[in-house]
DNA sequence: TTCAATAGTTAGCTTTTGCTAACCTTGTAA
DNA sequence: TTACAAGGTTAGCAAAAGCTAACTATTGAA
């Protein structure tokens, strides 16, 4: 089963906070993205049943290989897509939300050539 | 109401078949997109009903000022995209695809940003 | 005239992804 | 001990946007 939008913005979420704090719960990612925790109740059991995290008996929710490479590919384009578009002078702000858009939706090839013309 | 990304979409692949065609009917947006019947069909009842487009009697389908506005801005977007992804090196068709899924979702500040910078 | 093709609609299913309401557990404070 | 807060789950709603099956209406050919 392939991995929705949603997925991508979940697991980057979670490498995000993994790196911001000791250990990274449902609640946590309900509070850093302002939704409820049922939305992520259920989104993590999707992603578990996937392979993409596990969660341990305390709530303890860990990216698995895979769930790590999609959330740092993610995370990667997230990255250079807002310093992209800052440097062609977008406002920063502007720039990380149109970027947290666009980084789900381009192919490989088009990130690639960005990132080799723009940066 | 706000438009949506298929919203969007619709109103430009009608505005590219008023260019090519005497006229547009449902039947010919199925076919250039791919899509069933039923639909184009109920997508064209909620553009018609939010005043983007108009259904003659006989199926004959216009945009209005509004629907043409934003058929015209998509496409400009459409184009400007994919002949920036092209400059930088991006394959054609892939570029296209991708410019596809992009111009519905980036601002007007950094459209007009990828606008100055690229082209 | 009858029949078939074409265009469109209606009804209803599906998936994704958000939501609220209401519930269960567990741990801590009074 | 009682009681509440915190974290999580279950059940069920909603909207968007695709689909198929099956229907209607019109038109043109045999």
């Amino acid at each position: 089963m392939k991995l929705q939008e949603s997925g991508e913005m979940y697991l980057e979420t979670i490498y995000v906070l993994q790196s911001k704090k000791p250990f990274v719960r449902s609640i946590d990612i309900a509070t850093e993205m302002n939704f409820s925790k049922p939305s992520i109740s259920r989104a993590m059991g999707i992603l578990k049943n996937n392979g993409y995290i596990t969660i341990a008996a305390d709530g303890k929710i860990t990216l698995t290989d895979e769930g790590t490479r999609i959330a740092e590919k993610t995370y990667e384009r997230h990255n250079v897509l807002t310093a992209a578009l800052v440097k062609i002078g977008v406002d920063p702000k502007v720039a990380e939300d149109d970027a947290c858009r666009v980084e789900h939706v381009i192919s490989d090839e088009t990130f690639d050539a960005i990132k080799k013309a723009v940066l």
